[in-house]
RNA sequence: GGUGGCGUGGCCGAGUGGCUAGGCAGAGGCCUGCAAAGCCUCGUACGGCGGUUCGAAUCCGCCCGCCACCUCCA
């Protein structure tokens, strides 16, 4: 049996390069995770199922993973910056948009990132190994940016300590954007360029730490008072849960640069080895054709698309967002549409259909051979295959479509041999892509038995199933329109009536 | 201005030299008391212009268009 090879592009090197682990059959890597000052949105999380889909698309070859993804729950930011208009640090500003909601800062990251790993729950993505946080890794981080003062790398002005980009000639060699390109910039470049610190010695030279008393977290440093720069948290915390030397390094397209590049030249600068091998960079998504953003009314949280209703959310089932956002590869634009979320939705319910009948005839384990099983084993490697040709998510939805829509023609005609089959084939396109079932209780909650509705949708369609026995059509058509008016589904077989809940996306 | 990505049928989206996925929507049919669900059948598309080739959506060149990053942002 040949290795399969796994290939996914690398921004590094501008063509997909086959992953191949320092250790062999076993995959180190980390994956940038947010800055927690609010709901995660959909954009968010097409960046972090990236990362999910590369730990499952390793563990389907048998490999081993160990998965570091961090929570970023540190502003960052100060007057001094220009970036955000306001000069506003974000945690800051989302306390104070928040008002009575939190007691201080550290109580806002903290409910955002509880907030995150639910909707990292939901929509059925792997549990990192380590999910480290900015702030617990304090020390770690003031010990790298002294050891880079200590190695020439970095100065200290009066404001903070900052990276000297000249030390680093390979600075640009991820995003192309090299310093030399900074300064002979037109008038562009320099208008972005305001800040702020007059003894910098580049323009590009960035913060490794901030001087800041005010800043509304702050830890005691070499240099006083004052908070880490951005960049720095990733290379510390990669580099303490993996190593100097990572296998992959995965985020949004936006950290290209200047996120990564400068956790290149911080790492490399420690450790004078090459820091990441492979880099992954998920491209941001629009939503109906318009970027995203929170002034248009088109900025999508997981959290208001999954919520229920009564809640004030749209009630979409998180294994319908999930596959939405899986319809398209992570290379290339993607345009998030309220009809792809339609069709997913759909997709989602025929699936859980299928499921339940292949676990039916698997407890009747009628006799018969097993004629799906080597079908359904070649739909696997399609699938698998797509997938390692640099996360192909389309093609693996397309053979998993397929096979589902194969034994859902089969219908209950299936043996007990084929069933056992097909279940097992459903476990393994489970793994691979997170959309067969939830892998929390509470993401199935409308599958949820003590529902309610439930109760008075029995009690209509028994007095349908009587009133079409006595051939009173006129009833039973007004008691079927009364529960279509409810976004219930009755669907009429020979075997009896079942129903469901219509997708209502 | 720099860097990178992309342009496939009504829509989405595979396919990287010949064998022309799949889904959604649409049309017809089967089933049904009628529906719904399900099943069957039906679609010859590759931004433009050149070039290479027996043959190109697929390779090369030029052009056009879209998007992103270069500044906090997944």
């Amino acid at each position: 049996m040949s290795t399969p090879s796994f290939r996914l592009y690398n921004t590094l090197t501008g063509q997909p390069d086959v992953v191949e682990p320092a250790e062999p059959r076993h995959l180190r890597f980390y994956a940038c995770g947010p800055t927690v000052y609010s709901y995660a949105h959909i954009g968010n999380f097409r960046s972090f199922i990236t990362a999910d889909l590369i730990a499952r698309t390793a563990q389907a070859i048998g490999w081993d993973t160990t998965f570091v993804s961090n929570i970023t729950d540190v502003g960052h930011l100060t007057e001094d910056d220009v970036a955000d208009a306001t000069g506003e640090d974000k945690m800051a500003k989302a306390l104070r948009k928040e008002g009575q909601r939190f007691a201080n800062v550290w109580d806002l990251a903290r409910y955002f990132s509880d907030a995150l790993i639910d909707d990292w729950h939901a929509l059925n993505l792997v549990e990192p190994d380590v999910r480290p946080r900015a702030t617990e890794h304090m020390q770690q981080q003031i010990l790298a940016v002294q050891a880079l003062q200590e190695k020439g790398f970095a100065y200290e002005t009066k404001k903070g300590v900052y990276f000297s980009v000249e030390k680093f000639p390979e600075y640009g060699k991820l995003s192309g954007n090299t310093a030399e390109e900074a300064l002979v910039e037109g008038a562009a470049a320099q208008s972005r360029d305001t800040v702020q610190d007059p003894e910098k010695r580049h323009p590009r030279d960035f913060a490794l730490w901030k001087k800041d008393e005010k800043h509304l977290m702050q830890w005691h440093s070499p240099w006083g008072w004052g908070f880490p720069g951005w960049h720095i948290e990733c290379s510390v915390m990669a580099m303490e849960y993996i190593g100097e030397q990572i296998d992959l390094h995965a985020g949004g397209e936006d950290l290209i640069f200047p996120h990564h590049e400068c956790e290149i030249a911080q790492a490399e600068s420690i450790t004078g080895k090459p820091f990441a091998k492979l880099w992954v960079h998920t491209r941001f998504l629009q939503v109906e054709g318009e970027k995203m953003s929170k002034s248009k009314d088109n900025f999508l949280t997981v959290r208001d698309l999954i919520a229920p209703e009564a809640v004030g959310g749209r009630g979409i089932p998180p294994l319908a967002l999930r596959m939405t956002l899986l319809s398209g590869q992570y290379r290339k634009p993607f345009n998030f549409t309220f009809d792809k979320l339609r069709d997913s939705a759909r997709h989602i319910q025929r699936i859980e259909t299928v499921d339940q009948l292949v676990q039916q005839a698997l407890a009747e384990d009628a006799p018969g051979d097993d004629f799906v099983g080597e079908r359904l084993g070649e739909l696997y490697d399609r699938a698998l295959g797509a997938m390692l040709d640099d996360l192909n998510t389309p093609e693996a939805l397309a053979a998993t479509i397929e096979g589902v829509k194969m034994l859902q023609g089969i219908g209950s005609n299936l043996s007990g041999a084929a069933a056992t089959s097909a279940s097992e084939w459903l476990d393994k396109i489970n793994q691979l892509l997170g959309i067969i079932r939830p892998q929390t209780e509470d993401a199935d909650a409308s599958k949820d038995e003590t529902d309610p509705l439930a109760e008075k949708v029995e009690g209509l369609l028994e007095k349908r199933a009587q009133a079409r026995k006595n051939k009173d059509f006129e009833r039973a058509d007004a008691i079927r329109d009364e529960l279509d008016e409810m976004g219930i589904e009755v669907m009429d077989s020979p075997e009896g009536t079942t129903w469901r809940r219509k997708v209502s996306v």
